[in-house]
RNA sequence: CGCGGGGUGGAGCAGUUUGGCAGCUCGUCGGGCUCAUAACCCGGAGGUCGGGGGUUCAAGUCCCUCCCCCGCAA
């Protein structure tokens, strides 16, 4: 079968990998352009462009598909496209191309987590379970039926960073189960019940501003749900203090007090109820480390307010 | 040449402004105290201060250069 692959980040280049493995025809891939990133803004290709580029398969990058790809797209010929975590908006037009239509792999358990940060949004909302959906593609956003879907338990004290890399993985193995369905045609489409939905937003950087006032779950959630990015964190003297993993806990006290605060009993804030337990933070220009790393060269103040 | 922070015993930091015996909180090893302990007391080991060059009686500290790490902005 021939495909077209539109991807972009780490977490879709597991899924194309795994086209190419299984045998499929891969015969080009849209990602977005290369964009200035990084200490001194050199110009980065998106980790499927590097990865196509590996494989020898063409790889196009319009600024917006809808506008300048739809030539490209045309000419290759695609029986079928697969997209995921590409990180723009395919019009009807596009998705008209392949007669065989167009499958995404989407990591969440749909109809929940619709937009483009399902994973930090099921973290951030103190979810047990994520997943990973694949669905045919219509024209809105994650709405079109879906097919297979495969789940897993969020840990404790998982950050979306970590969550992301292991759906990538079960993405990939569930595309390729999708696949070997479609062609056998013993896949199933199953609308997305509406009133189960939920759309969640774009990750922002003001959304790293904990509120203490919230629960325990609100913030742990908040804290591992937005590492590695925007990252949660609190305003010192000294910069901002980044906060990277959290787990709860059962103390109490004036939500924002510092309640322990040494290489001993580690760092430990009240929250509007009970209390979360800092496991790793990032001072102004210095690396991650363990909280009570962080606290045998930082002095900080049991009773304190954040 | 986009802006900025940093590299000091095993970990995290101070010391650099104004050159003058390398320090703090831990860890580790040995001993003590205790019913007991991640607690407390006593003692010890462990560092070519990221690399190279220079200035100086003397460089972690000043000058030149190279390497590495991190944040911001995108």
């Amino acid at each position: 079968m021939r495909i077209v692959f539109m991807g972009t980040p780490e977490f879709a280049v597991p899924s194309l990998e795994r086209l190419i493995a299984d045998g499929y025809e891969v015969a080009g891939v849209f990602t977005q352009p290369d964009r200035p990133k990084g200490r001194g803004n050199r110009l980065t290709p998106s980790p499927v462009k590097v990865c196509a580029a590996a494989h020898g398969i063409p790889v196009f990058q319009p600024e917006r598909i809808r506008r300048d790809g739809v030539e490209d797209l045309k000419a290759l010929r695609p029986e079928l496209c697969v997209t995921a975590a590409f990180g723009q908006i395919l019009s009807q037009e596009i998705l008209d191309i392949p007669p065989m239509g167009n499958i995404n792999v989407h990591a969440s358990l749909l109809p929940r987590h619709r937009g483009s940060a399902p994973i930090a949004h099921a973290i951030l909302q103190g979810d047990k379970k994520a997943g990973v959906t694949t669905m045919m593609m219509d024209k809105g956003i994650d709405t079109g039926d879906m097919l297979l879907r495969a789940e897993t338990e969020i840990g404790e004290t998982e950050t979306c960073g970590e969550l992301t890399e292991r759906l990538s993985r079960i993405g990939a193995e569930l595309l390729s189960e999708t696949l070997k369905r479609l062609e056998a045609g013993t896949l199933e489409r199953i609308p997305q019940n509406e009133a189960e939905m939920t759309y969640d937003p774009m990750l922002e950087k003001e959304m790293g501003e904990v509120d203490f006032s919230r629960t325990a779950g609100q913030v742990r959630g908040q804290i591992n749900g937005l590492n590695p990015w925007p990252c949660a964190s609190v305003p010192l003297p000294e910069g901002r203090l980044k906060l990277l993993r959290a787990c709860e806990t059962d103390e109490g006290g004036e939500p924002g007090t510092v309640l322990r605060a040494d290489p001993k009993s580690g760092l430990i804030i009240a929250c509007g109820e009970r209390a979360v337990r800092i496991l790793e933070v990032q001072a102004p220009g210095g690396k991650k480390m363990r909280a009570e790393d962080y606290l045998r060269g930082h002095a900080m103040q049991a009773g304190t307010r954040l």
